[in-house]
DNA sequence: ATTAGCACTCCTGTCGAGTGAGTGCTAACA
DNA sequence: TGTTAGCACTCACTCGACAGGAGTGCTAAT
């Protein structure tokens, strides 16, 4: 059964009026405030038939209506109107992320903090997935007779390195043999793939390989590949949300920032989330029930996907936190865009951990000394 | 004016009760439950002694005492009897170091994980300040035309590295060159060193410079140098303390998080800190006023030192968690030797940002395709 | 010096009345 | 038939009174 112009109209109102001052709202303060031309009892009726159907619920029988998860739900999809960011904010997030726009990793953990700080909300940031990325080549650098690094480098330019400290001495010509021979066997497969293959060849490996300098290598080399798939979690704002009272009890808080604690789990649960902006209010998040989750999509050189998002009370301004992850992750996208220089990124961009592009590993490689 | 033996029975059996129960202590309760041969009459009558120098507070007339950061550091300094730990704790963590004792960044985290655990107080751990190391040789590895790698490895085995993504393509010859430039320039001085040179150079560098392929590297150098300098820093267990009555209000929950939410300062602090087990009391610490800090320092190789420590109320076992983190800093500090073969390092020793030895670069290298 | 006894303090929990915000129902009204 | 005014009713919240209890501090006896 649809609503009446009238019922949406009530229901909007009590809405704004409950995201703003987080107290069940009456009818006559409705009528007071919103002037839709009716009566407070007229509002009552309408409130009482928007309760039925699921839209209002009433913590007491002397108290006003407070919108349900499922008016929360129709806000967002029918009646939230789009929000224009000012000009001010949008100045504040674009020169924010320029600021270290050059490094890749940095440039992620401050949209984060932007977003916490400008939503007053927790928030998080994670770089993209890499289960996709190939391996482009293999290092073993010497440091000294015992002491060696293990680098692997992806095709975007991902680098993940291990310093690996031996008890016997290994050889010069050991040593790049080894590296030769791993980056011909590694070159060009995706590190899931290395990672699941070699898993397997390690458990069944015997003990003479083991003593060789492959055989200690090669552990090194899974947990290197298993670190370089990990994204990079970066979660900001979490005491934002002692100033809300919805989280004044201990308990409630304390629930909160469990989630915190446990980033890894969060991270995977993140990931399995659709691409672009995903909201998900209350009862339609597995844990959080009494939370909202709004997590949107950034992309690096149009190939590589990031996640970030917004954690808070199911009570929060849907309007405003979607326009500013919106204008956050389209400025990301923007940021970590080479190919067609946008002016975020004229001279140089750099990251730690990631970056665009499919690359190319066949150039000849040169020696460095 | 010293204490008699009574008082100071008097005061640890207050001390041990309310460590226990949080709650003030009365004396009837210290009569009965330490049966120290005396009724609750002179017992009121030392704890009246007790309050006046210092020793207890009172919070209102008809309630028990509460110890003072003065009695605490009394029992620290000279009633704490040293306590060992149970054959069951000190395997438990032993054990779970050397569940990851090749890594090192990892290790240092699950060592912060084991203290919060144990305690069940919140904990953190850092890794070795790297003020004194020295660069050992510079890299500049292509990846594709205009992708590169900038890794700048340390004389103890610390690597850090950064993706640039030019704008222009480079060459090999001038990747070449400017690496071995690089390394013969910066080889041996120590990190500080070169990055304190260095910013004051680039400040006033020319345009004509900015524009060659070492113009474009220099500044992702001196950040890397930068981000190699920073200590890791890895906090565990704060949400435990919402299960001490301490916290269960609202405000001092929150205030107590917020240390956790500026790292960096919190870093800066603990750097400060005199080697060895440290405890500070209450009024003792500059912020945090309500809370002890007990910090302890491990060694890598003999020589780096890092911090890891607990926190929590001013109401906390002293002796246990001294024992715990004693405990815990000799075994790490056991990891982190390779000279002598302690047995905890027999095969491989290897470290995601550290290790030990003054490394020479100028070893053959060998192309891997 | 120690202790029993006792008055006193002050926190804590409970109970009941009063208050106010808000609903739900009914009857009048347009 | 939809809207509105009026009114009774509900229920949370606050406040004061009161009793109970834990604990102290003082005094006098041992």
């Amino acid at each position: 059964m649809d609503l009446t112009e009238r019922q949406l109209q009530i229901l909007e109102a009590i809405i704004n009026d409950y995201v703003e001052n987080a107290e069940p709202v009456g009818s006559r303060s409705i009528a007071k405030k919103y002037n839709l031309g009716v009566s407070p009892a007229t509002i009552r009726n309408e409130m009482s038939d928007l309760e039925e159907m699921g839209y209002l619920t009433h913590p007491h029988t002397s108290a006003g209506r407070v919108p349900s998860d499922k008016a929360y739900r129709l806000y967002v999809n029918t009646l939230m109107k789009k929000k224009n960011l000012s000009a001010r904010e949008k100045k504040l997030i674009s020169d924010r992320l320029a600021e270290s726009r050059n490094e890749f990793d940095a440039t992620i953990r401050h949209a984060a903090q932007l977003l916490s700080e400008i939503t007053q909300l927790a928030s998080f940031a994670m770089t993209p997935a890499t289960n996709e990325e190939t391996i482009s080549f293999i290092r073993l650098l010497p440091v000294d007779e015992r002491t060696l690094i293990l680098m692997i480098v992806g095709d975007t330019g991902n680098v993940t390195n291990t310093t690996l400290r031996l008890t016997v001495p290994y050889t010069q010509e050991a040593l790049d043999l080894l590296s030769k021979n791993m980056t011909v066997t590694y070159k060009g497969r995706t590190l899931d793939d290395v990672l699941k293959s070699e898993i397997i060849r390690e458990a069944g490996s015997d003990i003479e390989a083991m003593s060789s300098l492959q055989g200690t290598v090669m552990p090194s080399f899974i947990r290197t590949l298993e670190e370089m798939l990990n994204v990079n979690l970066y979660m900001e704002g979490m005491t934002n949300i002692f100033n809300l009272p919805e989280f004044a009890s201990i308990d409630r808080a304390r629930a909160f920032l469990e989630i915190f604690t446990r980033k890894d789990e969060f991270a995977r649960k993140m990931l399995e989330r659709a691409d672009g902006v995903v909201v998900t209010i209350g009862d339609e998040n597995d844990s959080m029930k009494d939370c909202t989750l709004i997590t949107a999509t950034y992309h690096v050189d149009g190939r590589l996907v990031g996640k970030i998002g917004v954690i808070g009370p199911t009570r929060m301004r849907y309007d405003e936190v979607t326009a500013i992850i919106e204008y956050l992750t389209s400025n990301l996208s923007e940021c970590f865009r080479i190919t067609n220089g946008s002016g975020a990124c004229v001279q140089l961009c750099e990251g730690t951990s990631d970056g665009p592009h499919g690359g190319d590993e066949d150039e000849s490689e040169g020696d460095e000394e």
